[in-house]
DNA sequence: GCTGGCACTCCGACCGTGCGAGTGCCAGCA
DNA sequence: TGCTGGCACTCGCACGGTCGGAGTGCCAGC
């Protein structure tokens, strides 16, 4: 039905007009700026519908139109076309990322450059340890009584844990113990890094079966606990810049809790490599959220996620650009780290 | 001279009744709060001097006074007594770093303590580098003709390097390229570890010449390097909370300068351990850093600090009680770190 | 079903006023 | 000589009223 097309083209009119403007946008502002074909009056109309059906809202009586929470998801499901990036866009992303020494590196440049490319907060999370494999399990002696535990996995991260033992070592165990975990682990993903555990133990020589099974459940502890996984953030500044209007005068909420990081990362965690995944104001079950908007996605080679990246800014945000940034900005970081 | 010193008196309360309150402070309040024994008149004679002599100013003419960075100044070398902190507070700083596993764990601890305790933001800084001794180098081969090198500091700091090799390299010579490194390293300080470069190649047999000349100028130009430096940031919300009024407006270009790192970098360098250093407002030679002030200390144990730490805040901030609470989080940090 | 016209609403900018806090100065007093 | 109370003056800021403009809803006409 032509009239219910219209009404979208009126919804699309009105979040792209917002977005830029940030005034609540009336129905003589639109005639002027969009060709909509109709007559300020029909535009009212309209825009009288939308309102009831909860796409728009006022802020108070005679003030002009602003999109709703509804409104945005149905511009982001139907009325928004991928806004292809920039060459000079790819070019930064390309010259950013080269030249990163290690994986710490890569993902400093990374939320350094999301957040200069979409002038939102960027949050990028470290590779999940449960979906990483060992590469290498290093040991070495700090005390006598003390172990350091070195785990490097097959994308680069690198955790170190200290293990208290029982009694002194010496340093023909340490080498052993090296060896053993090392063929006992070595390519195993973490997530299946317990099963492996009753048959490292049967096979280790009778001397070492106690400082193996110490080791052992350090490791499973505090590394395959998912509360391990770390996030990186960025572009805080980019909140306090123009934004203050925008989270109704203050954003240390918001802040806080980015620092606690435990949303956060919850939401994070929930993406697909490839989708680009938009979380709208209110639909972050979360009080500090209520106002922001998420983009994340997921980055890694085509068949796995490595972890995910995203974007937090107002719910008022460019989202053709912002997705179109942090899906290039995966897709880019995903090459990298299988390179390396 | 009694005259002088009353005068210092009402400075010291100018400046107290300045932070707690954050209006400007009259002649009658100052009489009213504290027991100077004089009468406002003769208080505001001892004002108009103290303006004269650039402690204090007015905002404009008939309001309160306001310290200046030079009158804050005063008060932190010469009217300031320690304040001990509370025996709650020790605890929380027992507790909270207490149970970290491993360094990353104690310093994210450490910025979020400090924030809490303080309410400001809080900055730690990785073990310096340059500073530490090699405990141990691992070498694991993560392709045909690649490396990774992992470096592992007496102070517990893990560090990842990528070396591209121009051939291909068999399983004997990484072993062989290990026990070399390790023996020339072991124990070396990396600000010392050039010197061992030309000796490590004599000694290294004919066949390994090139790879260990490769390894080592990659660990030489990426880890000895000063801006290998890291930064852990915490407590933003902090700034956006309250002091929105103390940084005129707007706190982004500070949070900005946080992000960079650089020149916080630079000025939490400069610390010597057990020393607290403060510096105010324009002493900062750096514009976005106006109007804040920073108080630092060097971590470690006695005689070698291994870092610096400390918070950044407004001008307009509790000099003495911040400054118990880094000079007591370094401390305890120093001596977590040496126990591990 | 669209359009122009019209009356109505209400926010926000503007302005003038008055109040209160604070100052500087001065004369008097110990 | 230095402290004190008194006094006139200054100035920012909160308060309250006014006005204009933008925007709306409704209605009659095409």
């Amino acid at each position: 039905m032509a009239h219910d097309e219209r009404r979208l083209e009126v919804l699309r009119a009105i979040v792209q007009d917002y977005v830029s403007t940030n005034d609540p946008v009336g129905s003589k502002a639109l005639a002027d700026r969009h060709d909509l074909g109709v007559s300020p009056a029909t535009i009212r109309n309209d825009m009288a519908v939308l309102e009831e059906q909860g796409y728009i809202t006022q802020p108070h009586t005679s003030a002009g139109r602003v999109p709703t929470d509804k409104g945005y998801r149905l511009f982001v499901d139907r009325l928004s076309a991928v806004k292809p990036l920039s060459v000079a866009e790819r070019r930064a992303i390309e010259r950013f990322l080269d030249g990163a020494v290690d994986l710490h590196d890569v993902l400093g440049r990374t939320v350094r450059l999301l957040a200069q490319l979409t002038r939102q907060v960027a949050v990028v999370q470290y590779p999940t340890l449960s979906r990483s494999a060992v590469r290498h399990l290093e040991v070495v002696q700090v005390a006598a009584a003390r172990l350091m535990l070195v785990l490097i996995t097959d994308t680069g991260r690198v955790e170190q844990r200290v293990v208290d033992c029982p009694a002194d070592i010496d340093a023909g165990a340490v080498a052993e113990l090296r060896t053993l975990l090392n063929s006992a682990f070595s390519g195993v993903k973490l997530a299946d890094a317990g099963d492996k555990v009753p048959d490292l133990l049967e096979t280790a020589p009778q001397h070492l079966r106690g400082l193996v099974a110490t080791v052992s459940s350090t490791l499973l502890e505090t590394l395959v606990e998912p509360s391990e996984d770390r996030l990186v953030i960025g572009g805080t500044a980019n909140l306090a810049r123009g934004s203050a209007l925008d989270f109704q005068g203050t954003v240390s909420p918001l802040l806080e809790a980015l620092e606690e990081q435990v949303v956060v990362l919850r939401l994070i965690s929930e993406v697909d490599a490839g989708t680009v995944l938009v979380r709208i104001g209110e639909e972050n079950d979360h009080e500090a959220l209520t106002g922001a908007s998420l983009v994340t996605v997921g980055y890694g080679s085509r068949d796995r996620a490595l972890g995910g990246l995203g974007i937090v800014g107002p719910t008022r945000m460019d989202y053709p650009m912002n997705m179109a940034a942090v899906r290039a900005v995966a897709r880019y970081v995903g090459q990298i780290l299988a390179e390396s």
